[in-house]
DNA sequence: GTAAATTTAAACACTTTCCCTTAACCCATC
DNA sequence: GATGGGTTAAGGGAAAGTGTTTAAATTTAC
């Protein structure tokens, strides 16, 4: 019946962390190698990926994919095209126009560079008109 | 590099359950036992339990240390202890009594028995007077 | 109350994770 | 080039997780 992802031991490396610590001081302070210190921290912000990746799942769930925003489309055409892939499908976008474009920004900022689509976005849909980006 | 924390079998299960169907149902069409589709479904809530105290305790890692609720006591009597601490330290809990018990149970339920604490709780407090529990 | 649905326990092979060591490598800065 | 901070690779032993079966117990529904 564990806890959390997280080791014990994972833990208290990333507390040292926040505090500024380097691997090399948090390694004497633990008793073990610098190296041992990374390897523990990779793997701690490796759970953490996971833990964010587990719980992004659930909203696929009951989520469909509704279309994909190509890269180098303008962001202010992205909420139309939406709402017209939405339509095909009988559902109703649950957001006005600004609100969907900085929910769009919002969820994944490295995504968008001013107002352009760096990188191909998905995007999901459920029966409230909730979005999801993938 | 694993995505996240559910297995395969796991998401599939849990896919073949929001469409409703039955545990029996779900053996039949996956070739195993229901016992087993029970063992895997539940396997793959507790994931998702431990994906979220994942991320919960990243909250931690800006909070401080408040105090610890030693097992075996009083849940009702936690609460002043916690405000009596919280003082000490210049801080204001952001919750009333009645919400921190509430809050307290609903965190980590296995932890209390009726009035009681069951194991040792590690009690943090942030700037904002929010708490968390480890 | 009976049947269906769900949960639990124990045991088993198998795989993976965790922590650790050692040794090497990258990349700044001095 | 040396120093400090960080990363990577290979390998080992202990521990934990996964899927599975079988069997029993418990809850829910009609």
């Amino acid at each position: 019946m564990k806890q959390g992802l997280l080791t014990d031991r994972q833990k208290e490396v990333l507390r040292y962390r926040k505090k500024g610590l380097t691997q090399q001081q948090i390694a004497e302070i633990i008793h073990t190698s610098k190296a041992n210190v990374c390897t523990i921290e990779k793997a701690a912000l490796e759970n953490i990926s996971r833990a964010r990746e587990t719980l992004e799942f659930l909203y696929t769930l009951d989520a469909v994919h509704l279309c994909t925003l190509k890269s180098g489309l303008d962001l202010l055409k992205a909420p139309e095209y939406i709402y017209t892939e939405a339509e095909k499908q009988g559902l109703k976008v649950k957001y006005d126009t600004i609100s969907l474009i900085n929910r769009l920004r919002d969820a994944n900022p490295e995504r968008f560079r001013g107002r352009q689509v760096r990188e191909d976005v998905e995007i999901y849909i459920n029966k409230d008109g909730d979005l999801y980006f993938g």
